[in-house]
Order: C-alpha cells, then sequence, then structure tokens
DNA sequence: TAATGTATAATTGTATACAAATAAATTTCA
DNA sequence: TGAAATTTATTTGTATACAATTATACATTA
C-alpha cells in the first residue's frame, strides 16, 4: 500500500498525469491488484500531499504540479525553514558545526552528485530536527518530499554543486559565529538560489 | 462522517482524551453507530491534522495538545502569514482596505464577542485568501482550525477586545501607505500578542 | 519464581457486497 | 427537432466478512 502510494506520487510529480484527470478507484485497484479499500486510503494521503483534489461522490482529480507550484512550495519552505534556524541556531552545538564544514570542505570539488545532494540533506535536515518542533518538521518534510526530485537534478550542474556548498559553509560559520541574523540572511539566499536551480531543472519532465 | 470527524477533533482540542490514549476503531464505530470503514477515513484525516497518531497494525493514539503545541502552531501561523503579508500588502485595493477600516473603527467597542471574532477572521482570511496561493491558504486554514478555539476565547476579556481590534486598524494603515516593513513588523507584534492571549486561555481546559 | 514458548483473544488490514449518488443514455412529449 | 423526464450505467460511500498482525493470558521448563 505503501508503494502504491510512492508509484501515484511520483507518477504525479513526474506530470505523467494530464491535470484535472479522475483517477478512478476501479481502474487503479485493477491496475495494482488490490481492492478499492487501500486505494481510497492512498487517494487520501496524495490529497493531503495537495497532489490530488476529492470531492464528495466524485472522487480524485489530479491537480497540476507546475512552476506555479514549485515556487509556492520554495516560498514556503523558506519561510519555515528561516523560522527553523532561528529556533536553532542559538543551540547548536560547535562540535557538530565543525565537523559539517569539514565534511563540505571535503567534498567541495567532488563530482558525485549524491554526495552533493546527501550533504545537502544533512545540513538543512540538522537545522530543521534540531528545533525539536514536531510539526515544523513534519511540514518540512512534507515540502522537501515534493521537490525532492527536483532539488538533487540541480547538483548534475558542476558549478551548482560547488556554490550550494559554499554557501552552505557560508550558513555554517555565521552560525558557529552565533550571529543569526546573517546566517538567516544568507540562508534566504541559498534557498532563493536552489528555487531558481530547481525551476530551471523543469523543462526536463 | 465528517461529523464524527468533527467530534473528534474538538474532543481532542478539548483534551477530553488523556494523552496516548489508543482509539479503537470498533470501539468509535460502536459509540457513532458506523462502521469502521468512515471511522478509518476519519482517523486518517486527524493524522493529518496533527492530533493522532497512526502506527500500521497499531492503530491510533492520541497525542498531546498542550501549551508547547499552541506556541509551536502559533510560530508557525506567524511565519506564514507573514509570508501572506509579503505577497498580498502591495496588490491589496484600497477600496476594501478603507471598508475593513471603517467596519474596525465602528465595532472597536462593542461588546460582543463574536463581533471581534468575525472581524478578526475578516481581516487574516482577506490578507491570506489575497495572495492566491493554494497551498498556503489551505495550511494556515489548517493552523486556524487547530487555535480557533483559542482565538474566540481570547475575545472574551474586554480590553483585548479593543487592543486586537486597534492592532488590525494599525494593520491596514499601514498596507494603506504601501508601507509593508512596518505592516509586517506590526503584524509579527499582533501575533505575538494573540499567541501570548491564547495561551492564557489555555487553563480553562 | 522468572523466563520462554504457545495458545487465545483482540485489533488492524484488505476484499467483497451492497447502498447511495452521480453521470450517461434513452425515451417522451411539446 | 429539442428540451425535459426517465431509465440505465457508472462511480463513490458504507457495511460486513475474512485475513494478517499484534497483544494478552496461560502453560511449560529451568
Amino acid at each position: 500500500m505503501i508503494d502504491i502510494y510512492s508509484v501515484l506520487f511520483n507518477k504525479i510529480i513526474a506530470g505523467e498525469y494530464p491535470a484535472n484527470i479522475r483517477l478512478k478507484e476501479e481502474v487503479l485497484s485493477a491496475e495494482f491488484n488490490i481492492s478499492r479499500t487501500p486505494v481510497r486510503a492512498v487517494l487520501q494521503q496524495l490529497e493531503q500531499d495537495g497532489l490530488v483534489q476529492i470531492s464528495p461522490n466524485k472522487g480524485a482529480k489530479v491537480l497540476p504540479f507546475s512552476a506555479d507550484e514549485i515556487e509556492e512550495i520554495y516560498e514556503i519552505r523558506k519561510s519555515l525553514e528561516l523560522l527553523c534556524l532561528e529556533i536553532s541556531a542559538p543551540i547548536l552545538s560547535m562540535q557538530k558545526l565543525l565537523e559539517l564544514k569539514r565534511e563540505m570542505i571535503t567534498n567541495l570539488n567532488k563530482e558525485d552528485v549524491k554526495i552533493h545532494a546527501d550533504l545537502d540533506a544533512k545540513l538543512h535536515d540538522y537545522l530543521i530536527n534540531s528545533t525539536g518542533k514536531k510539526r515544523l518538521i513534519q511540514m518540512l518534510n512534507q515540502l522537501f518530499r515534493l521537490i525532492q526530485k527536483f532539488r538533487s537534478l540541480g547538483f548534475m550542474q558542476k558549478d551548482t554543486k560547488e556554490s550550494a556548498t559554499k554557501e552552505h559553509i557560508e550558513i555554517i560559520d555565521a552560525i558557529s559565529m552565533r550571529n543569526t541574523v546573517l546566517a538567516k540572511e544568507l540562508m534566504r539566499k541559498h534557498i532563493d538560489n536552489s528555487k531558481m536551480i530547481a525551476l530551471g531543472q523543469l523543462y526536463k519532465f
């Protein structure tokens, strides 16, 4: 059941369904060889992701997932992640920050896309999870799932790998100096840059 | 089905269930005289509200809804509503703003709690909906549902009615002057004040 | 007795059957 | 013909039955 969820999730993100097309329970049941009951549960999950809209007695239709959507998600992400930074920056351990910085420097010029995508996730996840705010963490994770494809694709270009990691280092430095205002300003720019890179990847779908 | 959702929703918000208590499908079915199928759907909704946690094969348990939760929700709300303001402030119509201001002034000294609660909702909803950002709107509406009880209770005290409405007027004025920075600063303080008032109402449960 | 294993009960997960609502096709009548 | 009414088909909503999993109670053994 978790499986058919992620299959549908990825298909919608990838734009494999025409916008506003109706997802009929029976059709999906047949397609995945399961009954309608778990299909309905999956459709409800997708509705909460904002990927489909369910109307009473009319079923689920696929919502458009366009550049506007990605733009909006990045703006929301920025607001929430800046809130995270405000909360976590003053309490992060110097040791962990230095460790992260060392890792960033070590891998600055590496080619492997996965290394950079993982490092990116590691820093952001650390800042977010350190807040200990369960709702905030859950909301950001949900947003990340929606844009994860675009995030990793962004690291395909060599210069974005390097510039993103440099921005990470600057952010870590600002936090280490306990300069939260500067850290937030750098993070704001960093997420704006990420947004532009993500939008640049859109044509690939 | 929508009915049993709101009943359970309100019971959890009101703290009528001990934290971590398990909500068994069969028990709820019997209680509401419906089958387990719609009960399961409702529990999934409540999970998305962050009010229960569902674990595979273990069912749903009620999550604690404490002062910490309310504090966190207000902080998230503040971040997202400031984003809304940034987007909508430059494009709001002078006419509608003046109309709202007039309404605020007219009702400034009214006793009726409902009048003030409605005015509060009217302004905030206006600023939020004018952004046209569907996800942002949906997220804020979900947060509002969680704190609505505390919002209205806050207007029971006479001085909060008046001060909140005065803050609304100041915010409208700043927007009218197209001074978004000032509007955001005033909104930040306004939501912080609302948070304190909401937290002050907590003991009533 | 305490720990482990086994049987039983309770609970969740899924499939299927039927009811209710909606959409599509057909008929009726001006 | 064409609009309204009626019937039929399709689809979603709910109830129920059964399967799979987890929790509990009991028995066994060291």
